[in-house]
DNA sequence: AGCACGCCGACT
DNA sequence: GTCGGCGTGCTC
């Protein structure tokens, strides 16, 4: 179905031959729509219709000789879309790679797979064609362990300008392409000896297969999650059951997991996410539709990868809010993976040290079983979190003394540091001395942050950008001072302290080239680097076995942010980053900065760990009748005129009360935190309720009013369903 | 989303 | 007198 409708539309089938077989759910068709024909999707094939049969009209023709959307998957599209109140064609637009929403025939899955033929060295020998004699001779490699001749793109891929080689070979009739890629030679999985609480996990796992059932593993990044699904997956795979799905979070698809995942499963494996090229993604789409691969790794919109055999589920990081999806069709992946596994039948396995609350809320009620990690999977103890209050202390780029004396004892012993800023750039404030003025985004109610390498004023929320004035806009002083400390003013200071110090900064703005992540990932592991100083992206799936000292320089902006799950967030973070020091035989320190040092949920933190900050957040929730122990749903609104965007909310909320439903409550509108962005008013109605069924049976006949609600020009609304940021 | 239908300003 | 602006509404 194409675009923003949010109804069904009917078609009589199309013309055929008799004895044609029929059409069936998730097809592809050609279809007349309004003036132009169209790409839909079969949802739904009917004996009849209460259309007028004269306004009914005709597909044009199909498209697919068996589905596209496979039906377990069109199936949850459906659910979806009734579940997020989002346009069906929208939903059902997303799990489509671009190559099948075009009114084109699916081209047959592309050969990923070659072979050295029968006429190989037959005439001629390779002596002036260096790459073709590469190639070649890593078909022998794979042939020489006793297998077949027969190597996978992916392998092949190590070699240079393989595919023109390749391409030669094919001529010259010495290799010849496999329609499906056939198991590697001397197919052995190579994993890891695990553990006794690996074993059992697995084991655990293992049992549930062909049924769903949901599972919490638990434990530290290096307790060995990874290698618990690896072997689930292997073993599932060895017993025929089928294919796996194992969900990252974005900034988590680091090529190091998919190589692991490569490397220790002799099958062939998908990899999905969004930045990779249209065709590429459409192969790996298709080789998990039709069985070819066995294992699909990918992001968020991974979830919505067909599968012909599904055995197993994985969420791994299942905490992470990039599983959300914060635009358009608002859906969380990590849900939809739960509902996915119920509808398929399926287990289901949330990996995660840090999980959510709503997680841990249905391991407490029976729906998720906890499977536990020994922590430390290679004997190293797990680090002490203090906290250190730095109220009234003097503070270097917001370093206290003792954190930079730390700091230093770690350089004189050759092991490294990693510090936490939560925001990157120079300094976040830039203000007049005389007036106390600050210099403002013109497009936002925000401060610009000064970044000093390019001497720049970049808005962090739209993006503008300045020079840095000559003086201020409203004394006219020509005294600029910058305050608050990020990412670069850090690694500054920390550079005039320590001069000898390697130090490596990674941020959004060191990172943004391709790969550069990975490349000061790789940096950091093998020991190029002392200091790391870094946003959150730092402390993501990475592993660094030298680092034994974490500081994490400001826990108080998080804890005190207005959005309820901040707390949440910062729990996870710092623990997440605990995990990161003190790997191997190394013990760990950590070092939170805080003024806050008698916040509850932080001295949980830091006296008992993870489990004991949630049993105290989960009560508060509780108590204020938050997730996971209400359902939200926020209506955000957005317009040039900030009368538009209320206005509309107040007739959304009117619309509410006629409705009439009691245990749904309305609160609103109120603007955003941060109402003014881009130039745009932002306000949002946030609805709750203790029931998910009362909240849809309330959504329902309420998104289709507002719907129909005639809006101002330019004024853009959403409704978000489970809302994870309320902003 | 497209695309048509429909009512008000500057042009051959 | 018409060409064309984009506001509103429909598409089986």
């Amino acid at each position: 179905m194409p675009g923003p409708v949010r109804r069904w539309f009917e078609y009589l089938p199309p013309d055929e031959e008799p004895g044609a077989r029929p059409l069936r759910p998730g097809m592809r068709v050609k279809v007349p729509f309004g003036g132009s024909v169209r790409t839909g999707v079969v949802l739904e094939a009917a004996d009849g219709s209460e259309i007028d049969a004269g306004r009914l009209r005709r597909i044009t023709e199909r498209l697919d000789d068996e589905p596209s959307v496979p039906p377990s998957l069109l199936r949850l599209l459906v659910w979806a879309a009734d579940y997020y109140h989002h346009p069906i064609g929208e939903v059902v637009r997303t799990a489509l790679p671009v190559g099948l929403r075009r009114a084109r025939p699916a081209a047959p899955p592309a050969a990923r797979a070659w072979r050295l033929a029968g006429a190989a060295g037959g005439s001629g020998d390779l002596g002036r064609a260096p790459r073709q004699a590469a190639v070649v001779a890593a078909f022998e490699d794979a042939a020489r362990d006793g297998g077949e001749p027969s190597l996978t793109e992916a392998r092949l891929r190590t070699v240079p300008s393989w595919r023109a080689a390749l391409r030669a070979l094919e001529k010259k009739g010495w290799v010849e392409r496999l329609a499906i890629p056939p198991p590697a030679a001397g197919a052995v999985s190579k994993l890891a000896s695990p553990n006794e609480s690996q074993a059992r996990a697995a084991e655990v796992i293992e049992s549930a297969s062909g049924s769903f059932r949901a599972f919490l593993l638990d434990g530290v990044t290096g307790s060995g999650k990874t290698e618990v699904y690896l072997i689930a997956i292997d073993r599932l795979l060895r017993a025929g059951a089928g294919q796996a799905l194992v969900l990252v979070p974005e900034i988590g698809l680091t090529p190091q997991l998919v190589a692991r995942f490569r490397e220790a499963l002799p099958v062939p494996i998908s990899v999905v996410h969004s930045g990779m090229p249209d065709g590429e993604r459409l192969r790996s789409r298709e080789a998990a539709r039709t069985g070819a691969s066995r294992v699909v790794i990918g992001t968020r919109s991974a979830v919505f990868t067909p599968l012909c055999r599904p055995a197993l589920i994985v969420v791994d990081e299942e905490h992470d809010p990039s599983y959300k999806q914060q635009e358009g069709f608002r859906y969380s992946a990590r849900d939809l993976a739960l509902m996915r596994g119920s509808m398929e039948g399926v287990p289901v396995v949330l990996g995660s040290a840090t999980p959510s609350l709503e997680t841990l809320q249905l391991c407490a009620t029976g729906r998720c079983r906890r499977l536990r990690l020994a922590e430390r999977a290679r004997g190293a103890r797990m680090p002490r979190i203090a906290l250190h209050d730095v109220r009234s202390l003097p503070l270097a780029a917001g370093l206290s003394e003792r954190l930079v004396e730390a700091i230093g004892e770690r350089l004189e012993r050759r092991e490294q540091t990693l510090l936490f800023v939560n925001r990157r750039g120079f300094a976040p404030v830039v203000l007049c001395h005389d007036c106390g003025e600050a210099i403002e985004c013109r497009h936002c109610d925000s401060r610009l942050v000064l970044h000093r390498a390019d001497r720049r004023l970049r808005c962090h929320h739209c993006g503008a950008e300045q020079g840095i004035p000559a003086g201020c806009a409203a004394c006219g002083s020509p005294d600029l001072v910058s305050v608050g400390s990020g990412t670069q003013r850090l690694a500054e200071s920390l550079a005039d302290r320590f001069p000898s110090a390697r130090l490596l900064r990674v941020d959004r703005d060191s990172t943004r080239r391709r790969g550069e992540l990975d490349r000061m990932v790789r940096a950091a592991r093998d020991g190029s680097a002392d200091i790391l100083v870094g946003t959150q992206m730092l402390a993501k799936g990475h592993d660094f076995p030298r680092v034994t000292l974490v500081g994490v320089v400001d826990a108080d902006a998080g804890l005190l942010s207005p959005d309820f799950r901040a707390p949440e967030r910062v729990a996870q973070l710092v623990t997440q980053v605990a995990g990161r020091a003190g790997r191997g035989e190394l013990a760990g320190e950590v070092i939170v900065q805080t003024r806050r040092p008698r916040h509850p949920l932080l001295t949980a933190l830091a006296r008992e760990g993870y489990p004991a900050f949630a049993a105290v957040a989960l009560a508060e929730r509780d108590e204020v009748r938050m997730p996971p122990f209400a359902r939200l749903a926020l209506v955000r609104a957005e317009a040039p005129a900030r009368a538009a965007s209320n206005g509309f909310l107040a007739t959304a909320r009117e619309l509410a009360g006629a409705l009439n439903r009691p245990g749904v409550e309305v609160m609103g509108p109120v603007p955003s935190p941060m109402e003014r962005q881009g130039d745009r008013y932002r306000a949002q109605l946030l609805l709750r309720s203790t029931s998910r069924a009362d909240l849809q049976a309330f959504l329902r006949p309420w998104v289709e009013r507002l719907a129909s609600v005639r809006t101002p020009r330019g004024l853009r609304w959403s409704l978000d369903v489970d809302p994870i940021e309320l902003g």
